[in-house]
DNA sequence: TCGGGCAATTGATCTAGGTCAAATCGTTTT
DNA sequence: AAAACGATTTGACCTAGATCAATTGCCCGA
């Protein structure tokens, strides 16, 4: 736990939770800030903590994630450079409702609760900027319950690369972000199916090779996300006779 | 679309997303809200619609949702009485994420986005306001994306029905808040799932018959919500035997 | 009281994914 | 280079829950 250096302010000062602000108030923000540097597996704080500070991610990948009564680990969000979190259970000083780990060797911008709570008296907009950077929170893990209740592992997995798709159709080669166990619990599938899933999904020209990945055409594996039915193909003799 | 009785105001003004506001800041906030009665089924907003209001149950239960891109629906949350939802969007002014509407009749009380902005100016107070009750709404959706990923239907049910309870241990007879498929889109089960853990819970001394529930042992109730494992049929006799 | 209509149960399958275990493969350590 | 380790894949299986289909029960209007 270090003092930030100017890059890690410069980072730091240009993260969506800011925008909105002006400069000022952003300096006066960053004024308390101190930045971390993570291990893999090293975490930042433990669900049921307090609260203390909110925190931005300059480097690496950290999760967050619950243990559930039964002992499993549920991920529910994998961030990244320019991502911050965290930020409204610190304002009201509650606990956190999830632990939060480095996924990879991390260095994270970390912002107390009391110096966020300080400057909010003055400068409203604060306020503001923490409201919009949380309903954006809140939207992910809308669209996250939408995902586990109501798709398959195949559309998920679909939809997760298509993310990570720079372009609407044609063809791509786009990397994992990170390993695949962790790509894995943030689908909520486990690592076994998800090797299966992205066997079936070599038959629709996406193919996977240790961290690269190669779509074909990539219109095709954003369909999947709506309809799922993948049509036997390639391979000789398909015994199940698609149809149309 | 009405103005609000005296009793909505009463009733608007004790509700979580004030706790924290001084009456007067709380009255012109309400000064602008309007009532709405709904008939089971009707929507407030949809999905994808511009947040113009957030709002507030008085009576009934209001159903969120989304529509999947295959069509299905997945239930977010079902609230009623002293609950609010939609602060943080109308807030921000961004889209409502999701669909709300009536799930029995109901009357809900609405603020316009506007207005709350105009408030926040000269009250800031409001604004914290709004961040504690938006990062309840967090840790809600949280606990949720836990479930779904992490835990059986029977222990979601058990859970569900466990949350219904007023004692921690003993007996009680409870009675179910709302339609079972609405209870089991809420859980992320089909209705046919539904019936089927009932009738297992039926061997631990869980009786449902139409919307009236007697729970012969809440302790028991709870405590499958970590382990889910039911032994087969030994009603009263609390041992814990190891299964083979 | 009768019958339509819908929620709820129940039975009979089917299947996506989980579980367990073994085989690969790439890295890192010694 | 050999050994050791972890991450990934693959195969064989099994279970929770979905699906489809048939009843049953219940409320409501004529």
């Amino acid at each position: 736990m270090t003092a930030p250096t100017p890059d890690d302010l410069r980072a730091a000062s240009q993260i969506v939770v800011f925008s909105g602000l002006n400069p000022r108030e952003v300096q006066t923000l960053l004024a308390q800030a101190t930045v971390i540097d993570l291990e893999p597996g090293q975490s930042l704080f433990r669900q049921g903590d307090a609260a203390a500070a909110f925190f931005i991610v300059i480097t690496g990948w950290v999760k967050l994630y619950r243990i559930t009564p039964a002992g499993d680990e549920a991920v529910l969000h994998v961030l990244t450079k320019g991502e911050s979190f965290a930020e409204a259970v610190a304002f009201v000083g509650g606990r956190y409702p999830a632990t939060a780990s480095a996924a990879t060797d991390a260095r994270v911008v970390m912002i107390p609760a009391h110096h966020v709570i300080n400057c909010v008296r003055e400068m409203p907009d604060i306020a503001i900027a923490m409201i919009a950077s949380t309903s954006q929170h809140l939207h992910r893990l809308v669209q996250r319950v939408e995902q586990l209740s109501a798709q398959s592992g195949l559309q998920r997995v679909a939809e997760f690369l298509a993310g990570l798709c720079p372009n609407m159709d044609g063809s791509c080669t786009i990397s994992l972000p990170y390993d695949k166990t962790l790509i894995a619990g943030r689908l909520g599938l486990k690592p076994e199916s998800l090797s299966r899933v992205f066997a079936k999904l070599r038959s629709v020209g996406v193919d996977v090779r240790a961290s690269d990945v190669v779509v074909s055409e990539v219109a095709q594996l954003r369909s999947l996300v709506a309809s799922d039915r993948i049509r036997a193909r390639g391979s000789s003799n398909g015994r199940h006779g698609v149809p149309c």
